[in-house]
DNA sequence: ATTCTTTTTTTCGAGGCTCGAAAAAAAGAG
DNA sequence: CTCTTTTTTTCGAGCCTCGAAAAAAAGAAT
């Protein structure tokens, strides 16, 4: 049974649709918007009016592109960057990478700084982060926007409100409530995500043909993380972020995986597994640390250079990560997957064997057919994905809001 | 970027809502109806006024449990039986059991024959379940009330669509369209689904206090299956109905699995694996073809009395479940779980391995707090979960159509 | 230069829908 | 027989969307 439909629900769906519809499109005429959205010319006339009057939407004035075609000319709308700003905070290994983000998507300023993550406390790694956000809202290219949402994506375990870090491989700190301390520090809402989950939002902003309703991406790097698009949402746990993909068991009490249990995918594919796999052949060695690209590079060098122990590790990688996908697909069907971050880098040292062991379960019935894509730097997806999950937040909470709460909210920011 | 909605849309939408919340609640009362769907007294008031006229509710005249309380006497409003009926056949192992049921729910007339149907030919099978239904059909119990829909239920894989059956274990043949050939012998829409998500979709109508947005239901029998009812959903993979939790990995390379692959986790709990095991000892023995319930009693009484290979056989079925569900809750985070089918009296054998697997797996984490429910008799759960199916989707097509064309057939039918 | 065409956008009135308030209905309590 | 209390219906206000018609803004044609 879903929720009851009142009926200034019909005004606020709209409005959010035709606010999509022109962010997807760019600068479309009211005719555009009429076709892609299925509502009438009266409708989108007095929604577009509406918003260009709230200052949300904006006519590009002048230097059309001209016509050259007979009638009335088209008058092309937009998104108005001046109407907001949101901020994506990026914190991975030893770095932490901020964006102010303009409301029609462009980037304003960045923020970028290396500190030890794994060595930090929990109020350092919080005050580093506060610190940084701090500075972009203080930053003078904001020029009176508000600034009206924070997404903020870390590598592990979020919880499934998105309010705290539960695990991460970057800190020994556990439930780190990223959440409250920025809402503290900026006055607004914060949520913070899983790494993964948004290389996903931006795959598919990037390429809806490809990955639309049902994809995969996977991220292979030091550990193996997963996001996971599923009847066109983002699929996360219920009570955690979910998505442990590389943490299925691949082989029963197999090898040692850096979560501390056994025969994990990651204990196979993750870069140190790799690593482990190559240079001391001993699956029950204790997982390095960490490994530079570099190193990676010249151990996938080796690998295609001769048959030898390197490359029977990227082939054990390949083979944990086909059963694991097999098995997800056992589950939820064949869907297109892309590989991102550096280990996709090796892709071709790893592809056979996983398409191997897919042909070995349920999910690979038609493994030939299955795609695979590959994208070696994961951090623009990751900035990206977090800056199209803000923007669509502030779309459809301020912009189209089903509580007056969070209009007048932003009235006051602005005033 | 939803679809667009429309003002028609709404009402359609309430009174599907309405429907829900009568179907629900069984004879409330309009103050009832306005408080659970959240819709003012005036809205329901017309619309139930509206549906009372078309037939599809009725007002329970007089017998009234009488108030007790002061104030004008509560009216109870009800389904009308006599508004429409519909049809669920569950075709399993050499058996087909057709059901015809009224509107509101009850059972009006059943009709059970036992046919061989893993000899039975691409034509007998559909012959047989064809003839089930007309017999049904002509029935004199349906005293001329519109049969307005059938929900077939199978064990094995249909395809996302719900027309045919691609694959299944009681049968040598694939690929059978048995909604195209029921809706001719028909006429009115026919879906065929999996026998597992009809087990989930009845639970959650027994039960919803525990199983309602998320939960598993797994059968134990012959073969694994598995019901997964995802954020409220039914979840079925994108191409075919998804959800091979017994065709998972558990072990590569591992035992000989029905499905010819190997380390499948029916391989070491369905019926067939756990009688091998206790028996030969010889995990590539090729599976028998059936084994009778009573046997598996007895096995199971065997194991209970000393410890021995049939003790250990169901342990390693324990085992294969529990990193099975580890796996799965990697995935999508712990959630309530039902064992269903007769292997589900044998689950106090089960259960220890399969805790201590679970508890090996990234979903483990609270392995402790993860309950287990069981239910032995599948037949009674399969049959009611087509019947809520069926009737959903009369409600939600017929009675709230979104499209003038499917009420305008149902003008035709009761003419 | 002025008058057609063509295309886009806006305006206007009709028709629906939900809601709150008020009225009506239908009992028991006094 | 009149007062309370509770449920249900009625009625008008306020939105919303839509289609049709009007207005606007060009290029094309004369």
């Amino acid at each position: 049974m879903t929720a009851a439909v009142r009926h200034d629900d019909l005004r606020r769906r709209n409005r959010a649709l035709v606010i999509a519809a022109i962010r997807r499109a760019g600068q479309p005429s009211r005719t555009d918007i009429a076709r892609t959205t299925g509502l009438s010319h009266s409708t989108i006339s007095a929604i577009s009016a509406d918003l260009i009057a709230e200052g949300v939407l904006a006519q590009a004035k002048g230097a059309e592109a001209s016509s050259l075609k007979r009638g009335r000319p088209q008058i092309a709308i937009g998104i108005n960057p001046e109407a907001a700003a949101i901020l994506t905070v990026v914190l991975s290994l030893n770095s932490l990478s901020a964006s102010l983000i303009d409301y029609s998507g462009n980037l304003v300023a960045e923020d970028h700084r290396r500190f030890s993550t794994l060595t930090a406390s929990r109020a350092n790694l919080m005050a580093e982060t506060a610190a940084a956000v701090r500075r972009l809202l203080n930053h003078r290219g904001l020029a009176g926007r508000p600034v009206l949402r924070i997404v903020m994506a870390v590598q592990g375990i979020t919880d499934s409100r998105s309010r705290a870090l539960l695990w991460s491989p970057i800190t020994m700190h556990s439930d780190i409530p990223f959440a409250d301390a920025l809402e503290e520090v900026a006055g607004i809402p914060v949520t913070i995500e899983n790494d993964c989950s948004m290389i996903a939002m931006s795959l598919r902003w990037r390429n809806p043909e490809r990955y639309r309703d049902d994809f995969i991406a996977i991220l292979l790097s030091h550990g193996i993380g997963m996001g996971l698009m599923l009847k066109g949402s983002l699929f996360s746990g219920t009570h955690s972020s979910g998505g442990e993909f590389g943490h299925m068991i691949h082989q029963p009490e197999g090898a040692l995986c850096r979560c501390g249990r056994r025969g994990c995918v990651e204990a196979y594919a993750g870069n140190y597994a790799i690593w482990r796999n190559a240079r001391t052949g001993d699956e029950n060695a204790p997982p390095a640390a960490d490994i530079s690209d570099a190193d990676m590079a010249s151990l996938a060098a080796e690998a295609r250079r001769r048959d030898g122990p390197e490359r029977r590790a990227f082939e054990k990688a390949g083979r944990a990560l086909g059963y694991g996908l097999g098995n997800l697909f056992a589950l939820i069907d064949p869907a297109p997957v892309c590989f991102v971050g550096h280990g996709a880098s090796a892709f071709d040292l790893i592809e056979p064997s996983l398409r191997a062991a897919i042909a070995q379960t349920a999910g690979g019935q038609h493994s030939d057919s299955i795609t695979f894509d590959t994208e070696t730097n994961e951090m623009p997806l990751i900035r990206e994905g977090c800056a199209v999950r803000a923007l669509t937040f502030v779309d459809q909470e301020i912009f189209a809001p089903g509580n007056p709460a969070q209009q007048r909210l932003y009235g006051e920011m602005i005033a």
